[in-house]
DNA sequence: ATATTATATATTATCGATAATATAAAACAA
DNA sequence: TTGTTTTATATTATCGATAATATATAATAT
């Protein structure tokens, strides 16, 4: 496993060329297909996806934005490994920054707007019970992102995006290496859309906390 | 102003190219040589500096994740112009982290940290009283970014650069314009100093609050 | 004159090749 | 053997040129 060479990558239908090669290998990502540590090398990549170097480096340079990728000068790039340090450094940013986006998101959310979110927890619900650990990882990505785009906040969003997406790629990997079963996890989201639509701040706060550390902690992450 | 022709750049000694071009287009932006608003076109950034096209989108890449320029593609960057909005959606997020990298911070210094943070604080006199306001700025956020690494998490580092880096752009070439007086702020970074000294969160985070409102009212931003 | 289409120009996006750098392997000396 | 230098190899960094795309200008039709 990690290794690049088996992996069958989407044909082109995008924008730029680099943000699709960004986007099949962020995918790959989580989907475990390229562990944490396998190196990216820049002319292999390059014919697999039938581009220039060029667009490697660039789909590269947006990798390392959201923390999927670290480069070192003159030597490579390889697919983050974070440390234990570093995944509860993520961890303690992150709640503090989805505390805030909550709090400014219920004062954005109209009625449809919480049916919008339900869906969107449903789909993860969907994904857990057959345990497609890659699906719900992403869906639960995707509910999260709703929220802190409903913060009408921009630069809260790009940041939590750039700090949580790391985080929701190792849980997804880590969940699908223990062959955990996703559906103990399931009533999370039910209690933390129930707490936004009730609207007390501390109420959600506390959710947030419990919800981000069970859903690490299923994923073998100790904190503390 | 704003045009790009008649700046002269220094010559390369650096380690990557497009490192070297990031920084000095950087630099240019927070002296106030490239406002906000001018387009960076790559050809002819690139005829300036005497590299490649490649190099200049790299360091746009860079220049991009902190902020100092916009991209759209397949039309062209430019340097950042802040809406009021995001300016504001900015200086929140900041302090908001800034506190929690404060209250770290505080954990990890010593008497010798301090004797060094107080030295920062005197830079920032000493270009203020000249009324030099671009190093003001640099030297206000060598401080700040001090502190920010005191607090020994690598990710709210990073962030913090992410986010402020243009606040302090701004507020330098703001200052500028307005030909402001750089003494009415001097005692501020005392005061902070003082306050994280004194190590009372609540405090601390007074005192953020205060210094971040009181500097940015003085580069003419107002909030709310 | 106005709107629409065609053409020219400017600019970014992409490519393929070369240069610079770091790592691994081989040759040599003590 | 061990350590040092040399050579070869792999990989990134950089370049200069072409292709694709968007914008501005000119031509044409109504």
């Amino acid at each position: 496993m990690g290794s690049i060479s088996q992996i069958n990558f989407q044909p082109f239908t995008n924008v730029t060329r680099s943000k699709y090669v960004f986007e099949e290998i962020k995918n790959a990502i989580f989907a475990g297909k390229l562990s944490p540590g396998t190196s990216l090398k820049e002319l292999k990549l390059a014919k697999q996806f039938d581009v220039s170097q060029s667009i490697i480096r660039e789909a590269i340079f947006m990798l390392e934005q959201v923390g999927l990728a670290a480069k070192i000068p003159h030597k490579g790039t390889s697919v983050t490994k974070l440390s234990d340090k570093e995944i509860k450094e993520r961890i303690e940013i992150r709640t503090c920054l989805e505390k805030i986006a909550c709090h400014k998101a219920i004062k954005n959310m109209n009625n449809e707007d919480f049916e919008h979110a339900n869906k969107l927890v449903k789909d993860i619900s969907k994904a857990q019970i057959k345990n497609l650990y890659y699906e719900a990882s992403i869906a639960d990505l995707n509910f999260h992102r709703y929220l802190w785009k409903k913060a009408e906040n921009e630069i809260l969003y790009k940041t939590l995006d750039q700090i949580a997406t790391p985080l929701f790629s190792l849980v997804s990997v880590k969940r699908s290496i223990n062959s955990q079963n996703l559906e103990e996890v399931m009533y999370s989201h039910e209690e933390y859309i129930k707490a936004l639509k009730a609207g007390k701040e501390k109420r959600i706060d506390e959710i947030i906390y419990t919800h981000l550390t069970l859903s690490y902690k299923l994923a073998g992450i100790e904190l503390d």
